[in-house]
DNA sequence: TTAAACTCCGTATATAGGTACAGAGTCAAC
DNA sequence: GTTGACTCTGTACCTATATACGGAGTTTAA
């Protein structure tokens, strides 16, 4: 049991995050007595911790609440990963030309002897 | 000599877009008649050609103004490309190592023989 | 008992890169 | 000469993920 101020402390998070992801409905409405003031437990402090490492992988916050939406049924989380994974890896290669396209630049760059142009300006232009 | 709606069509973006890129200085002003219509050029046409290859390369907008004003020298050029190149590669290998995570979760949802539970909503709580 | 620290709610601000709209003016074709 | 398409300015809105703030109420510690 914990005002919003601990329970932001212990997570390392904001306390305006706390109750941004309340309005966001993606965690239990706590409880408010007379005073109004929030008051936490343990089950708040897990479903924080399991929005921060889903978030770390790299799912959105509408992911996170379809997985917690999900939660029994595997082959429906599964699939989410799948798709995940398809879109980590279609970014990867993406990045990957990308790379090569730069690369060969700057190798123009430094092969370069005309001071007063550049392959690259050039190559856009 | 075009008005801005043939301008963007033929470079297949917004017409507010145009505006907006001279909003931010990326584009010289144009022409303005007595109409106040503007009116564009090739400088233009070329200057936003600019904008949308190096943005296509993953340059925000401010960094393509910078490219833009550092047109002369090719030391500075190559600089800013080997700066984004080191990013490229950081962001690459972040998503690798995802992968690697989400990859091994997806693996275990498919060992799963309990349809009760599930081995990716279990490691995230 | 009083001052500091904490919390409340609602709203505004921030980033990046645009997109949309209202109301007015202009141009081109028939 | 009128209709429809185009353009103008200025401002508001959009996504996503928070963060900040004002003004009021509450709790806690000395």
């Amino acid at each position: 049991m914990k005002t919003i101020g601990k329970l932001a402390k212990e997570l390392s998070i904001n306390v305006e995050t706390v109750r941004f992801y309340e309005r966001k409905g993606l965690i239990v409405q706590p409880l408010k007595p007379d005073s109004g003031y929030r008051i936490y437990d343990n089950t708040h402090v897990n479903q924080l911790k399991f929005i921060l490492k889903a978030k770390a992988l790299g799912f959105t916050l509408d992911e996170v609440a379809s997985l917690m939406s999900l939660s029994g049924s595997c082959a429906d989380v599964e699939s989410m990963g799948l798709q995940k994974l398809r879109l980590i890896r279609e970014k990867i290669s993406d990045l990957q030309r990308l790379e090569q396209v730069i690369q060969d630049m700057t190798n123009s760059c430094k092969a370069n002897q005309d001071p007063n142009s550049c392959p690259i300006i050039n190559s856009l232009s």
